[in-house]
DNA sequence: TGGAGGTAATTTTTT
DNA sequence: ATTACCTCCA
């Protein structure tokens, strides 16, 4: 009855002329292009700070509002929660209404929300588990134990690689090719983990993926209910897809007939593929250049007017990116003025750079106004932030450090998460062998041995073989098994708040870090644990209990199988407070087919691996921001200084050897600049600290590569690199004597001078042959002498340290 | 069982 | 320099 208006409702609510709307004041041409576009698919390239996020959220508001499409019509999908979040948030400011029923979330947040609601379908128990990558390692690492693989040949961090590397290629075992012995045997690993984690009832992170494009691809009828219902695709960073990501959105796009594409959607894919930076982790930029041939774009809407920067910035990031070979294509240009011009300044050692950072900030907190969380601090490996952070701290300037554990990954949350989770799933076993013995019950190596050779014996799982056990080890197991039932009889039922806190008091952990000295923080963060749960209560609205019937996803009672649904009508959506809260969920309640509801325990913990939590609350907000490149995209200051830049450290070694690593680290380097409003500084050190050895840097061939006119070096200028022989004494000596690190506090560095004229013949990043390794290039120099070594990377054979004085090596070229 | 001491590795990272 | 991880011993 109700599914006959839909039609009615599509045709009513035409689409209007488009001037007259609110939502599209203030947009440009090609943004009201982007938000407005309708008529099949397009690709959106949006450069840097060009009001990307604003457009992907108009245009939901526009269709909403247009009434081309029902609020369960929209399918919108980022990668990070953050980026999730930051819609639905800015969405429901734009819209007087509240947001049910659309569909936005991660990848991974949504592939779980349709596993959940066909968890028979897909073979999976209702209640099945997350397994964030640390637990995915110990649960490889077990098997690789039980199953006596030598883990020195076969380390499991690699194993785990392999692994997440078929998924993410949409390969199951019997789909990955075998050459040899090394390759069967990884196959053959990759087989038992998947039939472990099945046993165990727990997916990781690429199955989530794989396995909803599966469940797509082979179920017809799942498949087009999908297909109807999201009429409006979105995809956000869609340079960061991997090639499952990329065959999962074709499922829900629509029918393919010989790559012919038939369906009633539309998808716009947003990205930017100057700004792919994640290759390394399976992102295919190609996706782009497939997604305009395979849906049938014919003309990419280009978004090119950047509102962040002033143009002197624009202009270096422009001339740098230009140097890329593999482009679309793009040009940023900006009305605002030509600001300062970009500062940049060479140091003696990485100590002095530092110095003169903090400076540099000091200035402009105090002769500029810029506010402290305005100044960043970007730079290409972590291990920088060490100089840099004593820096601050000898200015006494506040600074906060992204990147560290997050919430749901320090030890002691782990910890009260497993203990959840048995009470969920006792078939977990990697739950079980974290807490077996934690807090210590005198449970040792040799008990979990007898314990995991009786489990595996009787097919059974380590709960079960508790019952194997003889004697006083076995009476032991026996007890810890006891609690946990206990903690699982007596908290049926009970608020999640009251569960959590019973786990924390009847297991120990809270005595356990009470009596511990430094134990307050992690105490503290256990009680913060419980605060998490509640909010993630309210937040997915299992606290206002309205209802436990089946529904669907817009809060109307299920009556008939999903796959006999077609487009729901839409409905009047009253924004009162109880809805708002279950609009922002993410749908953990129902199961589409049965109906059943998830408990909120089993919903929680799958938050907690879905949202590992933030980064880092502490700090407060007076404070210098200090990230890697990469944790800076998405993000911009006022203020952004860019440290190293140095030929080894960006472009790093392991990217100096290849086309595509180059223009990879070219592209980070663009994004790092175009994090900057106002004032964006480089700066650069001709001797650093790295892996406990001084070494000697050349200036970044990026530096060449942006405009004079646009620079102003505080130091004078070296000769680029490129136009070889440079005389590094003379610039040197004189920078000495001018550069401002002269008051640096700290133990006179022994020079050990590994400059490339003075190594017998070898330089960094020279090739040379040896002739057992074979082709391999420099990547340090060390040492004086007879000991005098050199590392060299030989590709295939790993990187050596190789004592010159002995080696047999042969310089190329 | 747990602490001490030795060894090897150290780009970037979200879900 | 730092740190994670592992072996060995009390």
């Amino acid at each position: 009855m109700p599914f006959s208006s839909e039609t009615a409702a599509r045709h009513a609510a035409l689409p209007p002329d488009s001037s007259d709307s609110a939502l599209l004041h203030g947009l440009n041409a090609e943004q009201r292009a982007a938000v407005t576009f309708s008529g099949g698919h397009t690709l959106v390239l949006a450069g840097a700070g060009s009001g990307k996020t604003r457009v992907l959220t108009t245009r939901i508001a526009w269709l909403l509002q247009t009434g081309q499409v029902s609020p369960g019509g929209i399918l919108a999908v980022t990668f990070t929660n953050k980026a999730a979040r930051e819609m639905t948030t800015r969405l429901s400011a734009m819209l007087p209404v509240a947001v049910r029923g659309m569909w936005i979330g991660t990848f991974h947040g949504l592939c779980n929300r349709m596993l959940r609601a066909h968890a028979t379908a897909v073979g999976l128990p209702k209640q099945f588990q997350v397994l964030d990558m640390q637990d995915q390692l110990s649960a490889i690492k077990r098997l690789m134990k039980q199953h006596s693989i030598d883990t020195e040949l076969f380390e499991p961090k690699k194993v785990q690689y392999f692994i997440s590397g078929c998924k993410e290629e949409g390969m199951r075992p019997e789909n990955v090719p075998v050459h040899d012995a090394e390759s069967r045997t990884r196959v053959e690993l990759y087989q038992l983990y998947e039939q472990q984690c099945q046993r165990e009832g727990v997916v990781d992170f690429g199955e989530l993926m794989l396995r909803s494009y599966e469940l797509l691809r082979d179920h017809p009828a799942i498949r087009q209910h999908y297909q109807q219902r999201f009429r409006h695709i979105l995809v956000d960073e869609f340079q960061d897809t991997n090639r499952l990501q990329y065959r999962w959105l074709q499922q829900l796009a629509g029918e393919w007939d010989n790559g012919q594409l038939h369906t009633h959607s539309s998808v716009v894919a947003v990205g930017d593929d100057d700004q792919s930076i994640y290759a390394f982790r399976g992102a295919r930029v190609g996706n782009m250049a497939d997604f305009v041939r395979d849906f049938r774009v014919s003309q990419p809407i280009k978004l090119e007017q950047n509102y962040r920067s002033y143009s002197h910035i624009l202009d270096c990031a422009n001339a740098l990116i230009a140097h890329n070979r593999q482009r679309l294509g793009k040009n940023l240009r900006t009305d605002q003025g030509a600001g300062e011009p970009v500062r940049i300044s060479e140091a003696y050692n990485d100590l002095a750079e530092a110095d003169w950072i903090s400076d540099e900030i000091r200035q402009l907190l105090r002769q500029d106004g810029f506010p402290h969380q305005e100044i960043a601090i970007l730079y290409r490996s972590n291990a920088q932030s060490r100089a840099l952070e004593a820096a601050l701290l000898r200015a006494k300037l506040p600074y906060r450090v992204y990147g560290g554990l997050r919430f749901f990954e320090r030890a002691e949350i782990k910890h009260a998460l497993a203990y959840l989770r048995l009470l969920e799933n006792p078939w977990d076993d990697t739950s079980f062998l974290r807490i077996v013995n934690f807090p210590p019950r005198g449970i040792g190596a040799r008990t979990l041995e007898q314990l995991q050779d009786a489990a595996a014996q009787h097919q059974q799982s380590l709960h079960e073989a508790v019952a194997h056990v003889p004697g006083k080890a076995g009476e032991k197991l026996r007890d810890f098994t006891q609690l946990l039932q206990e903690l699982r009889q007596h908290n049926q039922d009970q608020p999640l708040r009251h569960t959590i806190t019973a786990v924390l008091e009847t297991s120990g952990l809270l005595d356990h870090y009470r009596a511990e000295k430094d134990g307050v923080d992690r105490v503290e963060n256990l009680e913060e644990l419980v605060n998490a749960a509640e909010s993630f209560i309210i937040q997915e609205g299992f606290a206002a209990d309205t209802t436990t019937l089946p529904i669907d996803e817009q809060g109307r009672p299920l009556t008939q199988s999903p796959a006999s649904q077609g487009l729901l009508p839409d409905q009047p959506l009253e924004p009162d407070a109880g809805n708002m809260l279950q609009d922002m969920g993410m749908g953990y309640r129902l199961d589409l087919e049965t109906g059943e509801t998830l408990s909120p325990l089993a919903a929680f913990l799958t938050h907690a691996s879905l949202e590992a939590g933030d980064n880092q609350t502490q700090a407060g907000q007076q404070a210098i921001q200090l990230m890697t490149v990469h944790a800076s995209k998405g993000l911009e200051f006022d203020a952004v200084f860019i440290a190293g830049m140095e030929e080894g450290l960006f472009p790093h070694y392991n990217a100096l050897n290849d086309q595509a690593g180059l223009e990879e680290e070219r592209r980070l380097m663009y994004v790092a600049i175009t994090r900057a409003r106002k004032r964006l500084y480089i700066s650069l050190a001709q001797q650093r600290m790295l892996n406990g050895q001084i070494q000697g840097n050349q200036p970044s061939r990026f530096l060449d590569e942006l405009p004079e006119g646009s620079l102003k070096w505080l130091t004078p200028r070296q000769r680029p690199a490129s136009a070889g022989g440079y005389s590094a004494s003379s610039s040197r000596s004189h920078d000495k004597a001018h550069a401002p690190w002269r008051e640096a506090v700290q133990a006179p560095v022994p020079v050990r001078k590994s400059q490339p004229e003075e190594s017998g013949g070898l330089r960094v990043r020279q090739k040379v042959f040896h002739t057992k390794f074979g082709e391999g290039v420099v990547q340090a120099i060390e040492g004086a002498g007879n000991d005098r070594k050199a590392r060299i990377d030989f590709g295939r054979h790993g990187s050596k340290l190789l004592l010159l004085s002995v080696a047999k090596l042969t310089p190329v070229d």
